[in-house]
DNA sequence: CACACTTACGATATTCGTAAGGATT
DNA sequence: AATCCTTACGAATATCGTAAGTGTG
């Protein structure tokens, strides 16, 4: 039994007529007639009770009517929804992000890749770097955004740019007026950073350290947020990933160019070798690569 | 997308192998690369990630899997449905028999068709002379037991067998020692028959009408186990078809045959024209045409 | 180098359409 | 006579298997 033969025993059911459905599929009476010959050997006995002038459906034809409308409905549903998925036109990404990122620079590329596939749905998660890859390594993302992980991940990881990091300072402060400013300087002010298990902040100390350079911490919190208020309020002064600095001016502090050492690390996408992506997912990640934001390489 | 194409791809997507998947198909490993390919193509993607090493799902075939599980498991229902059907493993017949048939006649025929198509089953409904025949032409039932009807009922008419009346007297009546009795000396005792609508009571009148005999209905009823027990217990006397000879004896009624004038009339299947016979109703057909009862043309 | 999938190509089957046949209105 | 389905047969198409090609471990 084949789709075939389901569609031509279709048509011929509704029209009662071998010479009409015939037309409707492009087939001529006497392939149509095989067809269903076909089919009806294959089951057992007759579909269609043929008397030269007119087609019915025998009993067992009238059974297989409602089945194969059904069979056929799923059939091309199930097609249908392989295609959309294949063309964009349906289909989830699942992203994970580090909130830095899902916070200042994935709002404008998600606005792009919505208004070029309008059906795909895309689920973020905003959280720690760590479980970025974690998640990635689980799959329970297809994509994830992260500061370049070790080889010892075993994940891909495609650079999208290197951030560089930016001291923060309060607007009214006296270091505001420099174009830049190096650690030592800016160290002598209290140091306003995020809590321990944050990349950042591990970052931080690993570069400092490897420079012999002493970071005392004087307000930490887990939130960039609330770090930026505390500088924009001149309790301290800062250091962060340059994709921040938006964020940073419109809680009201100041970032400038920061160097001796010049911290930086490359930011890009976490996938998991040997699985393919979905084609939504795929689309998502050239979305990225090529987004206007990462030409220069740098923010 | 065609069944085989569905059938390759969860072959595949089990065994995650090719050359697997191709023995279980009877299938070489080309053929089977070329099936895939071109379901991947009529998709218009991939289904499964090839690394020449190892064979895997991508996320769309992944969609795929479940939907194509339900899709085959439907598919494969509903063709043994109808493959049952055909080959009388399952299947309904709706029958329409008037009362004394149903209940004198049809249950050693049933059990015999029962004992040759255990699977199929069978309704029967026990309804007068003329709602058999309205039940048959309404494709209520597909086929129906009655004497045979006027040719403008437009119904196609296999007789079975022909039915004469006979008489019944009550085992202590004089008459009982007679081998057989006329009408003339049938009617001197009072008629107990039954009612108006019922199709034995009008063949009788017609019969009688027609040689001028005159019946005078003592007492009536519609039931015909009634009018036995009633002749049985010495009310009267009562005139009918022969296939109620046993029934009447087992309510302790005497039944003789009865001549001058022969009162007969064939009883067959009624079938619609030009609606062919589900495989199982033609079964069930073949055992009442072919019943031993009936091969003398007679009771 | 062995293994597993892909591609190429010739052989085989299937399917199709034209034309002839049969039956009914 | 006209219509509609079936059957017959040659042609086009599709499918299959063998064998060679390609990439990976």
């Amino acid at each position: 039994m084949t789709a075939k033969q389901i569609r031509a025993f279709l048509a011929v059911a509704q029209s009662l007529s071998f010479a009409q459905a015939g037309e409707r599929l492009h087939l001529s009476q006497s392939a149509l007639s095989l067809t269903i010959k076909a089919l009806e050997e294959s089951l057992g006995g007759r579909l269609f009770s043929r008397t030269t002038r007119q087609v019915s459906l025998t009993p067992e034809g009238e059974a297989l009517l409602p089945l194969a409308r059904r069979l056929l409905v799923d059939w091309d549903n199930a097609e249908d929804h392989l295609r959309q998925r294949f063309s964009l036109q349906q289909g989830r990404v699942t992203l994970a992000a580090m909130p830095s990122f899902a916070c200042n620079l994935l709002p404008p590329i998600l606005k792009t890749f919505h208004s070029a596939h309008p059906r795909l749905n895309v689920t973020i998660n905003d959280v720690i770097n760590e479980q970025v890859i974690e998640m990635v390594r689980d799959r329970k993302v297809e994509l994830g955004i992260a500061f370049e992980p070790q080889p010892a991940s075993q994940l891909t990881f495609t650079a999208l740019y290197t951030d560089r990091f930016v001291a923060v300072v309060a607007a009214d402060s006296p270091l505001a007026q420099c174009d830049s400013i190096d650690w030592p300087m800016l160290l002598q002010a209290p140091f306003i950073t995020l809590q321990r298990p944050s990349t950042v902040r591990i970052l931080l100390e690993e570069h400092l350290a490897a420079c012999d350079l002493k970071l005392s911490v004087a307000v930490e919190s887990h939130q960039l947020a609330t770090v930026g208020r505390l500088v924009a309020n001149g309790l301290g002064v800062s250091a962060m990933p340059a994709l921040c600095v938006q964020q940073m001016r419109e809680l009201g502090a100041h970032c400038m160019t920061l160097s001796h050492p010049t911290v930086e690390r490359p930011i890009g996408i976490l996938t998991k070798p040997d699985h393919e992506l979905s084609a939504a997912a795929q689309a998502l990640f050239d979305t990225l690569v090529s987004a206007p934001l990462f030409s220069a390489g740098r923010l």
